[in-house]
DNA sequence: AGACGTTGAAGGAACGATTCTGCAATGATT
DNA sequence: AATCATTGCAGAATCGTTCCTTCAACGTCT
């Protein structure tokens, strides 16, 4: 490239960066001959001088035996596109990173950063990365269990989950519900964990029986299954709180061939982020974690660390609770709610 | 690392790659030494050295102006999960691509290939790569657009949408239907291009008439909007195909609410990847492009090409018909089919 | 004892850019 | 006319590896 444009390398960085002092004449007759030429600076060669690689890894943990599972999952998959989105918009690329493989496998990406999503119990991926001096972005757990030692790189996304449960559940009693019942994951991630734990801590409270099913991995027919179960018993339950995702409509549908009526019959609420939840009838209660502003957060406290701007540690976020008429008990209709999208 | 360990860096290399005539005793101490100091060879340093990333690029460009709107559709998150689970089975990285941005702005990242699943008619992001030498894989068209010169690099997988669109429509039309109607993408992506028209044809040898509805984006609402304008017609369709992404169940359900029973007055399928679809009463029949199998093949190819490996030029798919109840006429009962899973 | 193969490890040249330093040529100033 | 700042560009160092070459030390064989 320098030799077909009759200069040195030097003066061929300097005109396709803008640098230096060139003339015009110098600066243009170089970027003529490199568009003919087709060229393009090698990307890798650039990385290496700069120190930097704007790529930043994204680990989604909470399966980590199955690789890559979150596709079933809608907020796992809308997480992810917001996280690109976002990480995009300030620049950097986002690499999809192995969860399982060799030993420090994902060390060998050249990364600036990392996102891990839902951090197992003691996770090995987010200490390899502060250890290796490479910033991450995780939950306030998965840090905290790491000694103070090599800490700084860390920076937190949280929900107060328990909070979000408890929301639920006072809303459901609220609406006269007595036996709530819970479908939930039965995995090591704070969610699930402290989601669970709000249920026992709420249920010995109110003085209500748990009525509570756990789920080692995700799956329609697991999940309805264990709804079938919860209504197998003798006195079934008279609200439903779903704390793993699934398709919501097919849940309502399901409820009703199980012969009850919603919320009549059964008060409900899921937590997903389908947003198929509003059209069904009646519209389903939900609960939403918001992938949208929690990749921000995670996207702007990983980006200010890595351009030494200045930031918070962590972010603590608030679960969304949208209540339509699947959660709100005829005893007490709300038209203005109960109708809403209804109609088609 | 070298000074610590009392030895030139050659020595390091050498020892912790198992390459070089070193004794045991050498070797182990470098590592061991690498250990203490929680040393790490700089991975864009040896990037450089290798000339090749291990990274693979992945675009969704169906719907170019909205940066990374797959997550609303299954296909898309499965697809790029399946891709990304079988490039990491290759040891190959995926990092999600900008799909718009300032010109050029994807050829920076240091790629060895790239995915580019459904491009835009003359997609740029195709032959930009492709000039540049990186490898892709796209659909056939993206590269049949292409003049001849820079093809080398060019892989593709496609599927005969035409012949997965004509099995639905003929296998609707043996179960009696006689007013098909359509839902259907407005893009320029293949998929929709090729159904769209196969439809047409269809229509036209068997003489029936047209009823079709493009939508220009996805969304829950703009679906359901359509299907009810499909029903307002005076003579209605007796049988729906949906070409565009939607909840199955909630689909089924609006159905419902428009005062029409599945499959006794309308006989449905649907082109979707949830999985949900199985588990609804009728259970509903649905058209899958695979996109587990689409994902082998295009990383399969694309590894190939990079690792020098003799493999085809593209590989053709046959996309999954899966008849269930809901698009078998209750004149011609099976009873095999229509009580699948509706037990819940 | 000298020639020779083997072993162990160091030295240095890539990889392909960026960037610091330095040196002619030019023009302005005294 | 001599001095000096400025301009325009080339040379070389650098980033952190890998890999090719070299070379000393050592033991063995003739």
């Amino acid at each position: 490239m320098a030799r077909a444009a009759g200069v040195s390398k030097t003066t061929v960085s300097d005109a396709l960066n803008g640098t230096g002092r060139l003339p015009t004449a110098t600066r243009e007759h170089v970027r003529q001959v490199a568009r003919g030429l087709g060229y393009r600076p090698n990307a890798t060669a650039r990385l290496l001088r700069s120190g930097h690689t704007r790529l930043l890894g994204l680990a989604a943990r909470e399966y980590v035996e199955t690789p890559w599972v979150y596709a079933d999952l809608a907020y796992f998959a809308q997480l992810v596109t917001a996280i690109t989105r976002a990480a995009l918009s300030h620049g950097y690329g986002v690499v999809l990173l192995p969860t399982s493989g060799p030993e420090d496998c994902w060390l060998d990406m050249p990364l600036d950063g990392v996102f891990v999503i839902d951090p197992v119990e003691h996770d090995p991926m987010v200490g390899d990365f502060l250890a290796a001096g490479v910033p991450v972005v995780a939950d306030r757990r998965a840090l905290d269990e790491l000694g103070g030692d090599a800490r700084d790189g860390g920076r937190w996304v949280d929900f107060d989950y328990g909070k979000g449960t408890r929301q639920v559940l006072d809303h459901l009693a609220a609406q006269g519900a007595e036996r709530i019942a819970v479908v939930a994951g039965a995995t090591s991630a704070c969610f699930h964990q402290q989601s669970v734990r709000a249920y026992r801590d709420w249920c010995a409270e109110h003085g209500r029986e748990e009525r509570i099913i756990g789920l080692p991995s995700p799956g329609v027919q697991l999940t309805l299954d264990a709804v079938r179960d919860l209504f197998a018993a003798p006195v079934p339950p008279d609200a439903l709180f779903t704390l793993v995702e699934i398709s919501a409509p097919l849940l309502l549908d399901a409820i009703r061939r199980l012969g009850r009526s919603v919320p009549g019959d059964l008060l409900l609420v899921c937590t997903t982020e389908d947003p198929a939840a509003a059209y069904t009838d009646p519209p389903i209660s939900t609960l939403s974690f918001l992938p949208g502003e929690t990749a921000q957060a995670a996207v702007d406290l990983l980006v200010a660390r890595l351009e030494g701007r200045p930031s918070e540690q962590g972010r603590l976020l608030e679960a969304d609770l949208q209540i339509r008429a699947s959660s709100v008990s005829v005893a007490v209709p709300r038209p203005e709610l109960a109708g809403r999208h209804a109609e088609l």
